[in-house]
DNA sequence: GCGCACATTTGAACCGGTTCAAGGAATGTC
DNA sequence: GACATTCCTTGAACCGGTTCAAATGTGCGC
């Protein structure tokens, strides 16, 4: 039915015995074309089946497509699976809405390799969602001289446009919450993959290649250190993100003689896989032992109780990653927002017994 | 820095002192050109900062864009906040990365009107995401002359090409499910925003214009009929999908002198509320009560206990949908796929007192 | 030295529209 | 009736490449 359909704009043109620059208006400017003659001209159309101008053709004479690409080095199933990725995509979506543009979405690694779609998305600029292969993703963007904005970069060594959080001072919030609450004994849930040691030492948390881990790691350390708490004295336990490894990792930190009241979660997501080990263990949140997350993703706000958590400003970063490609703004090389500590219900007071 | 670079190809070719159709042939079929050539060509490429052919220019000629459109009435916003769309989203994204293929989401309305964007989104196919505005979709797609498929239409009077789920028996499978394990007393949790009556009888149910819930609350009698219960005899309480009306509507249903054993919900989001509602009461899922949601959305999965559910191909959905787009292989008019029921934790033997 | 096969390169014709200066017809004015 | 206006329409240039038949050059065998 929608086959191939060699009717151009220069036939519709000629059955209705116009010359096609008046047939080119009457589809964009019908109110300079005659009534008559732009009736003929649409009769003649719809006899031919003529679609309107094709879309690609006038793209070449305007230049704007009025769509914005993001990419990111995973499959395409990360936007929608990923629950950062969601939230960031959430509140660039919305930014796109506002403006009118559309939105592609686009995976630079096909299988594990570099894919070729980076190179032929049609779009106006890209946001690249960087997570471990940042550089790769930005060097095959540079490549195509069209505006972009890096999120999430980890590498501060790379000097390109983007837009970052300031993990480590968010971290410090949610520690120095947790000390002015009176809580002393306090555990970190780490987000990693790589499993060198069972309770890793702070220099060997700091071998991490993720520099957020880093950098979290660090925000937490200095913000108990107000309250007189060495870094070597916190109990470090890390996890996938996953069910299992958040679970495994709670057991090993509440098998002490004497645990945690206080647990700082590097993510919302093992904020809340704690939370539900801590519920399922006969422990109260917040009475017993207070939670707080990292991220601020939607799910966290909506469970019982609601997650405190460092809330990442997703609809600031993604008005500034759509601003500066759809407006032009010019992004500094490294702009850093600061994270707000957003307090709800899964913080409380340290336990009396324990002061 | 990324300016207006007016460097075209002809450009290249003058500087590099070759044909316009060498250069093209550079960058398109390296290995058909001399390679001294090559390397002046692509010198001269360097020297002007051209990023390589554009994509416009090459599309005119070429024709296919490869990548396809989800669109929707809803916002942008809508594919990744919404359950299900999310789901359908992820595997319609897994389809198209096994295809190479780019995605591009439209949101066809833009603050409650009709957006110009479904008309302007470069893609060789779209798949409509059909929610209530089906219809209109469907109506503006068509002008395009583009491939389509419609997802999740409801009305079959619309006679455009899509691929559906056959609600009534899902719905019909998850009651016998319930009536196998014994249950008796069963109670219905519909999605609607209509509030018209606080116990809405089997007429006033039907009189919903969503066909989707018609259907499945069909299914759900005709399942609960083989047990000789009549429809009449079905608690059924509305709710908008949110935590604040499943657990009024749970409350109320509870609140019976002899409350249901069993609850069959018509979306996992509901179900999952429902569960909450009934841990957070002091009832056990499933030793005390019974529970089947509807759609198989991961989450469902991940919960504890996890929860049976009406499954429905997405992947299989995704595969068709895109396959008629990009294979262009024609879809039948409506194409309906069958759900199975599938059974996890949430359901379980009806309670030995109750019997 | 000649003819032929092969490897490259060229030039021109598209791809499907948009835009704008210039031309022409109808209307209005004096 | 001459001239100025106003309103439409036309024709041609242009957007940035790709493609392919034809032209050019090159090397080789005899």
């Amino acid at each position: 039915m929608t086959q191939d359909n060699p009717v151009r704009l220069r036939d519709v043109a000629r059955v209705a015995g116009v010359s096609q620059g008046t047939a080119s208006n009457v589809f964009n400017r019908p109110e300079i074309v005659r009534q008559e003659v732009r009736e003929r001209v649409e009769a003649a159309a719809k006899e031919l089946g003529y679609a309107g101008p094709s879309l690609t053709g006038r793209l070449l004479r305007a230049g704007k497509i009025n769509a914005i690409g993001v990419a990111t080095a995973e499959p395409l199933t990360y936007f929608f699976e990923d629950q950062w990725a969601r939230t960031m995509m959430a509140a660039i979506a919305a930014e796109c809405d506002k403006q009118g543009a559309g939105l592609s979405i686009v995976s630079a690694m096909n299988r594990g390799r570099p894919a070729w779609n980076i190179q032929s998305a049609l779009v106006d600029g890209l946001i690249l969602l960087c997570a471990e292969e940042g550089p790769a993703l930005i060097g095959q963007t540079e490549k195509r001289e069209l505006p972009f904005v890096a999120l999430g970069l980890e590498e501060s060594t790379i000097d390109a446009p983007g837009v970052g959080i300031d993990n480590r001072d968010g971290a410090r919030q949610a520690a120095e919450h947790l000390v002015a609450l009176g809580h002393r004994r306090i555990a970190i849930l780490g987000i990693g993959e790589s499993w060198n040691a069972l309770w890793p030492t702070p220099e060997e948390v700091l071998a991490t290649p993720y520099l957020t881990v880093r950098d979290r790691a660090e925000g937490y350390w200095a913000g108990l250190a107000t309250a007189g708490i060495a870094a070597a004295d916190v109990p470090y336990a890390d996890t996938d993100a996953e069910r299992e490894t958040v679970w495994a990792a709670m057991s090993r930190l509440f098998a002490a003689e004497r645990p945690p009241t206080g647990v700082l979660a590097m993510s919302d997501r093992v904020a809340l896989f704690a939370i539900e080990w801590l519920k399922g263990n006969g422990r109260r949140v917040p009475e017993d032992v207070s939670v707080v997350g990292f991220d601020g993703i939607p799910e966290g706000a909506d469970t019982l109780p609601a997650l405190t958590t460092v809330q990442q400003p997703f609809q600031e970063l993604a008005a500034r990653a759509v601003g500066a490609i759809l407006g032009g703004e010019e992004i500094a090389a490294r702009t850093v927002l600061p994270l707000p500590l957003v307090v709800r219900g899964s913080t409380g007071p340290a336990p009396k017994s324990e002061l």
